[in-house]
RNA sequence: GCCGGGGUGGCGGAAUUGGUAGACGCACGGGACUCAAAAUCCCGCGAUGGCAACAUCAUGAGAGUUCGAUUCUCUCCCCCGGCACCA
């Protein structure tokens, strides 16, 4: 009599053995190569395990599971990210304190965790809230500070109103809390500061160094905007020869002749100095101040809403002096300048930038073209063997704002229209070349010049025969003044005439030269600027130059020097917070701080205090905290009452996997070597830069101070994709279509959750639930206990249908006893199985592993006779995937041991490859027919064997065969020309 | 705006040193079993035409390279994610 499948029977059976063995334990003895595998610990929320979670622990237990099985020695801890905001969001409505709702929230977690099946080394599990975990959290503040890392300073900080905290930088979304969603404003205050920013280049080169996704190292590289320019002097008037400077930063150098004023911040410091001096020079010294007044108090999402209106003010009686042609350029502040990037001051250049521009057009200031863009010509490549010289040619647009439209000229002996061209004379200015071809060609003198619109380097055709000169094209903007024509040398008149064209009736045109995309492009744009690199004009000595080598010349030239500034600024780790680790320090009467020496810690948090917000720190309230404080250290002495950001505690919890009990050390040495770094790291992409960045920040300090040997904690990293609910949206309570794993685990069970979370696709996409496909794994489930129930239920060898065990007719084919035979069928299939698993599983694609694996079953139901080695091999296979049931079939099939602690099966490469092989043929590109080859037969007699197709040959009959391509054992192309 | 990722049947998705597009699964249609249903099993399933053999079209749109393009190149459209006054 057969069994029926059920689920949560097997599934507690297996879960309580595994939990009794401690079966995946890693060991310290490391006979076996290690491996360590970690998932992104979770935040112990209320709300309990989402399916989310499930993707990303699933697809590390089964790697985990599989390289057990491949023999090595695997790290795969669990732990609990425990101290935040829900929690004690939660006591402040409730009136429970965070640790209970936080141990209950980690209680049901792990409940919830172990009915999955992972297979986490539970001895290792750790919770940052515990003092066993936090005193190691506050050694390493206390590292920090003490090798200058770790700072307090008054800062502009991001301030919740809500939340009543600061804010990182980086929890800042749009202007709001990341959390709550306020929007946050600014405050000046006191806060410790981690030094991340000695790190900055470190973080962006090492980058190169690791497994990564691309777009997550793009990510980090963005976040912390390593950009190379200059810092170059601009004196003042108000003491032109002295040392009162405005130091800009630019990357653009090259652009310095185009200049036309200079911002600084509202937060500069010479700005400051400047209207504080009794006899300012600033002659709207109020306006200026009011300004600065008015910028200081908007909130980052007032800010945003001006979107990219710029404001500013002219500081009235001051010029600066552009070091690289002498010019005195008016000064403004201006809040589009941030005062903590680069030195808080810029040189505009508004014909090169596209904010300068803006400013300048809405302040009405000079625009003045440095740059003319380059453009390469692909279009007409050099052609072999042809003359190629160099010409420079010049090509102009005259525009008649008049009349809207614009002046072609029009070969009369070709189809050909085009905008005035002409060549340059001698060492001529290109405008001026312009200029005269505009009036020699058209009679049109009074001109005046708009803008240039580039430079291009081109092979060209100027409506002659004399294709493949390379060509150093100008192209220029010129407008009528007013339309009187003076007569032009007859044999002009012969050779074109002028026409106004429109602009619609230009674009109809279908001017010819790939210039005149560029040209047209360049003169419909109203916006008059360019911000790519090209060769330098109006720049005096540095005219001709590309952009590039301008720049070194010019910061040379003018004394600057070259420097590198980062958007990354230092870590604001201070949170007026009570649910996290304190930070280690107290204050000796006159305000001083001092670290809590290594013997006090566990710095403990206190209980006895309210969780109401009140702006100040809820461990501001504790008697106990006081009175310990002034116990050890005096009388006057105080606590630190901040609490340390979470980022903190999650920086450098994969260490703690590596030695979790110790007492002495946050981990010991000699185990960090052996087990760090991380071998594979997978959780959700929300943590691109926050997280990802601080550990990494970590890491790198402890290397730097000879702690450890490496420098990239997380050697290969992955994300799993987000789920969504069944209607595409995001999972949320509020719109009530949330999948809770539970109630899937009670229906169809963890083997079934597990396989269908990761057969629905790869990885790393974004998914819908989808509670009907759902189903079909189960169903395979199904199939494969079926497959095992036969296999048990006809010992003799005859099994006996009966309407109990459901078994349809698939199964009753299904006749004969197991045997081993060495002329087993699917023997083919059966080795390209066990490679394609394999392999899917390194590569974390289980999605195309599961479907293998069901190709296997589809054919193991056909037969009579299913191989003892083939079915031992498909447990093995379905071993990581679906441990439970493998473990269960394994048992019953009385093979050796349990299935977990199996060798991976082996393939036998020799015997992938099948003896025939399907081979597509082809004519002329559209597949005729599929043919049967032998897999080793020769080329020409594979294309006898496909000419001899019924209906290869009829298609073949419609022409000459000209010839024949072959690609061994795939394809044969037949080329055919039609008679 | 900038930087990433993507667009393939009714649906989730397979397939890229260029070589039979749609594996596997879901849904759907037909059949077997059943008094009936569920479950299970068998067959079919991109579109159009054809009894069929087969033919034509088809991987967001359009061009190009090639004997051959979902795959490579260019242009454009749309969706998703990240960053956003960073000089």
């Amino acid at each position: 009599m057969a069994a029926k499948y059920d689920h949560k029977a097997i599934e507690k059976k297996w879960q309580k053995k595994w939990a009794e063995n401690n079966a995946f334990a890693a060991s310290d003895s490391f006979d076996k190569e290690k491996l360590y595998i970690l998932d992104m610990f979770p935040y112990p929320s209320g709300a309990g395990l989402h399916v989310g979670h499930v993707e990303g622990y699933t697809a590390t237990d089964i790697y985990s599971r599989f390289k057990r099985m491949q023999g090595y020695n695997v790290l795969h801890p669990m732990g609990w990210d425990a101290f935040g905001l829900p929690a004690e969001n939660y006591a402040i409505k409730t009136g429970i304190p965070p640790q209970k709702t936080t141990d209950d929230a980690i209680k049901n977690f792990t409940a919830q965790i172990k009915s999955l099946g992972l297979s986490y080394d539970w001895s290792r599990e750790i919770g940052t809230h515990t003092p066993e975990y936090y005193q190691w959290t506050q050694w390493f503040f206390l590292f920090l500070f003490k090798n200058g890392l770790a700072e307090k300073r008054r800062a502009k900080v991001n301030w919740c109103p809500r939340d009543q905290t600061v804010l990182a930088n980086e929890q800042v979304v749009n202007g709001c809390c990341e959390r709550c969603g306020t929007a946050v404003i600014q405050k000046d205050l006191e806060q410790w500061f981690f030094k991340i920013t000695d790190f900055a280049d470190q973080l962006v080169d090492d980058l190169d160094q690791v497994d990564w996704p691309e777009s997550t190292k793009i990510a980090q590289r963005n976040w912390i905007g390593r950009s190379e320019g200059a810092e170059i002097d601009f004196s003042v008037t108000t003491d032109p020869i002295g040392k009162k400077k405005i130091t800009v930063f630019t990357t653009r150098a090259d652009t310095i002749f185009g200049a036309t004023y200079l911002v600084v911040a509202p937060e500069h410091p010479w700005l400051a100095e400047e209207l504080a001096k009794s006899a300012s020079a600033i002659l709207n010294k109020g306006e200026a101040e009011a300004y600065i007044e008015s910028a200081k108090n908007k909130t980052d999402l007032e800010r945003q809403e001006e979107g990219k209106e710029k404001t500013g003010v002219e500081l009235k009686g001051v010029k600066a002096i552009n070091p690289a042609n002498g010019e005195e350029i008016p000064i403004f502040v201006a809040d589009y300048v941030l005062g903590g990037y680069g030195t808080g001051a810029i040189m505009a250049v508004p014909a090169h930038d596209e904010r300068d521009y803006q400013f300048a057009k809405k302040f009405n200031l000079p625009i003045k073209e440095v740059i003319l863009q380059k453009f390469v010509d692909e279009r007409n490549p050099p052609q072999e063997g042809k003359e190629n010289t160099f010409r420079r040619i010049i090509l102009a647009v005259l525009f008649d704002p008049k009349q809207n439209k614009y002046l072609c000229l029009r070969w009369k002996t070709q189809p050909w229209t085009g905008f005035v061209t002409g060549g340059i004379e001698g060492d001529e200015d290109p405008a001026e070349s312009a200029r005269r071809e505009i009036a020699e060609e058209t009679g049109y003198t009074n001109v005046r010049l708009v803008r240039p619109l580039g430079v291009s380097e081109a092979y060209f055709f100027a409506g002659h025969k004399n294709v493949n000169r390379k060509a150093h094209n100008y192209m220029f903007l010129f407008e009528l003044v007013d339309d009187t024509r003076q007569p032009i040398a007859p044999e002009e008149e012969e050779k074109h005439e002028a026409i106004w064209l429109s602009p619609e009736e230009v674009v109809a045109a279908k001017l010819q030269h790939a210039e005149f995309d560029v040209l047209w492009n360049r003169i419909k744009t109203e916006e008059n600027f360019y911000t790519g690199y090209g060769t330098l004009f109006n720049s005096g000595e540095f005219d001709g130059l590309q952009s590039e080598e301008a720049k070194k010349k010019i910061v040379e030239k003018v004394g600057g020097k070259m420097v590198k500034t980062y958007r990354l600024r230092d870590w604001l780790i201070s949170r007026q917070r009570y649910w996290g680790a304190p930070i280690p320090v107290v204050y000796d009467p006159e305000g001083s701080p001092h670290a809590v020496p290594e013997e006090h810690l566990p710095w403990m948090l206190p209980t006895d205090v309210e969780f109401k917000p009140t702006g100040t720190s809820p461990l501001g309230q504790s008697k106990e905290l006081l009175e310990r404080t002034e116990k050890i250290f005096g009388k006057g002495w105080t606590p630190e009452i901040d609490t340390m950001d979470t980022f903190v505690c999650s920086s450098w919890y994969y260490f703690r996997f590596a030695d979790p009990h110790n007492a002495q050390e946050f981990a010991s040495k000699e185990l960090i070597k052996k087990w760090l770094p991380v071998d594979l790291y997978v959780g959700g992409a929300e943590h691109t830069v926050l997280h990802l960045m601080y550990a990494r920040f970590f890491t790198k300090v402890l290397q730097k101070f000879g702690l450890i040997n490496f420098s990239e904690p997380f050697l290969k990293l992955r994300h799993q994709g987000i789920i969504l609910a069944e209607d595409g949206n995001k999972m949320s309570k509020s719109k009530g279509n949330v999948i809770n794993p539970d109630d899937v685990i009670a229906i169809y069970g963890a083997d079934t959750l597990r396989l269908y979370e990761m057969f629905m696709g790869p990885l790393e996409a974004m998914k819908p639930w989808s509670t009907t496909n759902i189903i079909g794994v189960r169903r395979f489930l199904e199939r494969v206990w079926k497959l095992g129930e036969f296999r048990r239920s006809s010992p003799s060898g005859v099994h006996e249908f009966s309407a109990e065990n459901s078994l349809g007719p698939r199964a009753v084919a299904l006749r004969s006893p197991l045997q081993d035979s060495s002329a087993a069928p699917l023997t083919t299939l059966f080795h390209q199985t066990v490679k394609k698993v394999g392999e899917d599983i390194e590569n974390l694609k289980f999605n195309t592993a599961i479907s293998s694996l069901m190709i296997l079953l589809n054919e193991l139901e056909k037969l009579e006779d299913v191989p003892n080695e083939t079915y031992r091999a498909l447990l093995l296979m379905l071993a990581p995937l679906a441990p439970h049931i493998a473990s269960e079939l394994w048992e019953k099939a009385g093979f050796e041991d349990e299935v977990t602690a199996q060798p991976w099966p082996h393939y036998d490469e020799s015997k992938i490859v099948a003896a025939t092989v399907q081979v597509a043929v082809q004519v002329n590109g559209k597949m005729r027919a599929t043919i049967a080859l032998q897999s080793g037969i020769g080329e020409e007699e594979a294309l006898q064997a496909a000419r001899a197709d019924q209906n290869v040959a009829k298609w073949l009959a419609l022409g000459k065969e000209e010839r024949a391509v072959y690609v061994a054992g795939k394809v044969i192309n037949f080329v055919v020309t039609s008679i």
